[in-house]
DNA sequence: CAGCATCCATTCAGATACTG
DNA sequence: CAGTATCTGAATGGATGCTG
């Protein structure tokens, strides 16, 4: 996200910071807030990193809890959140296959990220 | 955004709230998450927010800051900000009409949830 | 088991053109 | 000025079926 970079920052634009990457006029990836929406962007990724949140899962264990969910779109988020840097994938050598998924460090920074959500989400407008 | 909702939880899933919410298996429109999520959807509408972080704008003035944004999606994510109860919308009597846009209160308060998605995205993974 | 390939329906953004 | 109506192309999600 952005504002603009010059005169009373905190007056105008409540906590953003003061960076030249605030000032796009143009939804640019490189934004802070973009790359943090690209990485909770499309249906079930919240679902999943909270999943996580809670530990290590292999690939059915979270098919198990998110039944409803496709494993083509499961696939897909966690290939998504592998690329944002959010999950790290084990493939555990051995018959049956079996891949373990869990939050990087990196990841783990997203529980702030989704409380803020959530408060806003959960306060009557 | 969810998680279990017995056990432990600061130690499971740190940060989110225990709430029946919080242990949906699908996505739910009236998980807090969601709600946010689905408040911040969709290309520009970070944008348009820091424009109005910044002070009420009239329509055009948006369009002059965000020269890139065509009147119709702008038209769009105005209509699901006002719906979304972030943005209050007057219109202005006489001619030429002229419409008047600002945050609520509770528009206001997405101003920390945009800056914890700037320092998550900001941050080095 | 994990997960890719393919196909289809839906949604979304942008362009263009038109009104109160 | 501040929108709405319509259309097109792109992206997304879901279903099904197939492999290392």
């Amino acid at each position: 996200m952005t504002h603009q970079t010059v005169g009373h920052r905190h007056t105008t634009s409540p906590g953003l910071p003061d960076d030249p990457r605030a000032a796009v006029t143009v939804p640019t990836p490189s934004c802070p807030v973009e790359i943090t929406l690209a990485a909770l962007r499309g249906r079930w990724t919240t679902l999943v990193i909270r999943e996580l949140l809670q530990g290590g899962r292999t690939f059915t264990e979270l098919r198990q809890a998110l039944p409803a969910l496709s494993d083509k779109v499961l696939s897909d988020r966690l290939a998504q959140l592998a690329e944002a840097g959010v999950v790290d994938r084990r493939r555990e050598p051995g018959w049956p296959s079996r891949t373990h998924y869990g939050l990087t460090p990196h990841g783990r920074r997203l529980g702030p990220v989704l409380q803020a959500l959530w408060d806003w989400g959960a306060r009557p407008s």
